[in-house]
DNA sequence: GGGTATTTGTCCGTATGTATT
DNA sequence: AAATACATACGGACAAATACC
């Protein structure tokens, strides 16, 4: 029972919220209507709302008011031993399979490679690379945004086509493959979490403040003989993303039942 | 640039902790010093730091102060085709090799299945399940929670050593199989990201305004013929955890670097 | 241990702005 | 245009945690 007397309002509506008092959707009593209700003054009742807003059980809309957050649908990822997270080479939309993925064509820019891509390519620092920008939507909303990175070399070598803003059809690996004979023989995914940036903010119509994380996922690809040969950069909302892995043999994929507010570990804390 | 007040003096703060003017572990001006700088009330230079402890880059101590966070070393889990993401089978430290993985011995508990073991594990409502929950530490610091649910089934069929408090040394799950001659044939790991409840946070020792988010990996095992045979629910902190995935041919592991605060996709939201 | 200064946390009141209906 | 509801900003007062003497 936490002390402060913004906290226990929190608490009370929370319980409300998790108990089903206030279903999903449902607009929660407006600041002055809390005001009377729990006695408190504005400012005491709007720092419990907040407690609540990054935790993500509510939302505030100027204008209309507190409502509890609708559940999302999670849009869930694949991985296999072949393609690895991070990409959306393979997908299966939870409960629904008919969701409908669109990717935006290409921004294809030549920029000086950054602090995680020159390590990451073995580059010097200074060095350029290009670097191909998608978007992915399913059902209009944004879901990912992916942005892969190769080295400038590749193309005075000859692959011009990473230049070009239009999908290339084999892929951009396998294009480098047939091209210049660069093959992909391995690549390592490292997953991550962490808060968006203004950018991601806005694209994903995340919530300003930032409560809501996002995955990012980068992948280097690396040739047989150990160089690496690009590195893929994909944020997707952690709000509506999940990452499944299946080992082994595994009966038929029914979906997968979001996270719920239950406690999945015991009390106490030896 | 942002309108408010109390946004541009977060922006202004932010600006000078990503140039490196503030340095990881710096203390920020008190906030009388801010309200002298920036002329604005407390009021609102608090709400310029509350926007920055939102987002994870200061942290304010009572009695003390405000500062930027330290870095945090992070652990890194490989995943593996053999373990799959989720357990801490297999691991790989950030940058050094001499961290100290310790175990809490595991407590045991006999519950009602609830409303994840009962769909996963195709139980019925009301049935009874083991859990066998284990904390694990890296150098002291609390890193991960661990739940296994087994069906109450099981040890009434003779596994009895999975309702003792005690370390199975094969693992349970080689347990199951040379006791009942269970074995394990597949595995199915769903991984999310979510707001940590108050266990995970006084674990955790995570701040208390649930900024920070766990990953929740739930893995079930299945048998030969399709049967779930365990669900384990492994939680860990967000801001001191990555997951690794190798396929193919890789060259040696170096350490990977944590997400820096640099803008990985193009800007514009076309 | 006690006392004091410093710093953040909580709570109140008020006024004005902005977004939506 | 008017009403409603949240957002921003100011002011003040006291409490709680910490550090230092």
């Amino acid at each position: 029972m936490p002390d402060p007397m913004y906290r226990q309002i929190a608490e009370d509506l929370r319980q409300k919220i998790e108990s089903g008092q206030l279903p999903h959707g449902a607009q929660l009593p407006t600041e002055l209507e809390l005001r009377e209700q729990y006695e408190a003054s504005r400012n005491t009742v709007r720092d419990a709302v907040k407690w609540l807003t990054t935790r993500g059980l509510v939302e505030t809309r100027p204008g209309q008011g507190t409502f509890v957050v609708e559940m999302i649908d999670p849009f869930i990822t694949e991985v296999t031993q072949e393609y690895g997270f991070g990409g959306v080479e393979a997908y299966l939309p939870g409960y629904t399979t008919d969701r409908k993925l669109t990717v935006t064509v290409p921004r294809v820019e030549i920029q000086k490679a950054g602090d995680i891509a020159v390590p990451e390519l073995h580059l010097d620092a200074g060095a350029m690379v290009v670097s191909r920008f998608q978007q992915r939507s399913i059902d209009g909303t944004p879901w990912s945004l992916q942005t892969t990175f190769y080295p400038m070399r590749f193309v005075e070598e000859g692959a011009v086509q990473l230049i070009q803003a239009t999908n290339i059809d084999e892929g951009a690996v396998g294009y480098l493959a047939t091209k210049l004979g660069i093959k992909e023989a391995g690549k390592r995914d490292v997953m991550t979490v962490r808060a968006p940036d203004a950018i991601e903010a806005a694209i994903f119509r995340l919530p300003e403040d930032g409560r809501v994380n996002v995955f990012e996922t980068r992948r280097t690809g690396y040739t047989d003989d150990g160089k690496p040969i690009r590195l893929t950069v994909t944020t997707s909302p952690a709000d509506r993303n999940q990452f499944v892995l299946k080992v082994g043999k595994v009966p038929g994929t029914e979906g997968q039942a979001p996270a719920g507010p239950e406690g999945s570990h015991p009390g106490g804390s030896g």
